[in-house]
DNA sequence: AAATATGTCAACCGCACAAAA
DNA sequence: CTTTTGTGCGGTTGACATATT
């Protein structure tokens, strides 16, 4: 009845592995090739149950696996990706063929996630701090819903696109995300705003519709602080399935935030309670954000925040 | 120089689902 | 169909390294 045991739990060592227990493993895999884990403890001699030796497999002696050094390139991925799936970071890792899962995980929860919540405490610090003028031009201008069905309508009619019969809001399937990095992958050359607001360049296959805004600061200001923004300085731009399609002044007056499921416009209040939902602020913002932080202008990676 | 705090990351744990008997 | 294990995944732990007091 049933499969006969994995392994034998008795004496199953524990713990680091040793050199020699790696040079085992990895001269038997290549005899024999990654699989069928619950052989490889008997035939080698290995004390290790069959998970552990498949986990130090795949995390650390696989070849082609880089450690380390992240590049910014390379956490600006990680950052869109998370923000797009969750932390699934198997499936994260399959964007990026030579991190492994374990790795992508620890280096968002040791680096990414702390930078996140550093970023968002100035950001709302900054954002508290101006709230008096904010709030008085607030008043004359708060974006409803019926605005941000007509800026959708109007970007579907332009591009010719149409919305998928199941009406999905945010196109997040895996599918589509490697359509992105595949074609951000491919464009080499540093692609301008005016280049990339050329409606007709949407793939067609495009067909789940969405819709977001990002912010970026065209530059870095003066005596400006980590932790603060110049909110005024902002542009947003709309973009559709990650290509840039317009974009628009950004004042104190519009505060934008981006949802995964839908694109919101109004008061900073109303902003900060959809935020319960999503602690993300705008991605472009933390990736310029990072990006300055870290005082290495890398242009390369300045793609990924107009591409997406 | 020693003690303590904090950061990093390899490895483990437990769960869900697939597959085999 | 049921039982049991294999596999893959995400969350968590804990040993070690480094920074701070």
């Amino acid at each position: 009845m049933g499969r006969p045991p994995c392994c034998d739990k008795v004496e199953i060592k524990k713990g680091p592995w040793t050199p020699e227990e790696d040079i085992i493993l990895v001269t038997y895999i290549q005899e024999h090739g990654p699989g069928n884990w619950r052989a490889v403890p008997t035939n080698t001699g290995l004390l290790r149950c069959s998970k552990s030796c498949r986990l130090r497999w795949t995390n650390y002696l696989r070849p082609g696996i880089k450690r380390g050094n992240f590049t910014q390139h390379e956490e600006g991925m990680i950052i869109h990706l998370q923000a797009l799936l969750g932390n699934k970071w198997a499936a994260i890792a399959s964007y990026l063929p030579q991190r492994t899962d374990n790795d992508i995980k620890n280096y968002w929860n040791t680096h990414l996630k702390k930078k996140l919540k550093k970023f968002q405490s100035g950001f709302d610090h900054k954002m508290s701090s101006e709230s008096t003028a904010y709030d008085q031009s607030m008043s004359s201008k708060t974006y409803t819903e019926n605005d941000t069905k007509s800026t959708i309508d109007n970007i579907k009619n332009h591009s010719g696109l149409m919305q998928s019969e199941n009406s999905s809001v945010y196109a997040s399937s895996a599918e589509n995300i490697s359509k992105l990095l595949g074609g951000w992958m491919r464009s080499s050359s540093t692609s301008t705003l005016k280049e990339n607001r050329d409606f007709g360049k949407i793939p067609s296959e495009f067909n789940d519709f969405s819709a977001s805004f990002q912010c970026y600061r065209p530059q870095k200001m003066e005596n400006e602080g980590t932790n603060g923004i110049q909110i005024d300085e902002l542009e947003c731009i709309l973009s559709f399935d990650g290509h840039n399609l317009d974009r628009m002044a950004c004042d104190k007056s519009s505060s934008v935030l981006i949802d995964h499921e839908k694109v919101h416009f109004g008061h900073e209040n109303k902003s900060k309670n959809d935020s319960n939902n999503n602690n993300n602020p705008p991605l472009s913002f933390l990736e310029k954000w990072f990006l300055d932080e870290s005082a290495v202008q890398v242009e390369g990676a300045m793609e990924l925040s107009q591409i997406f």
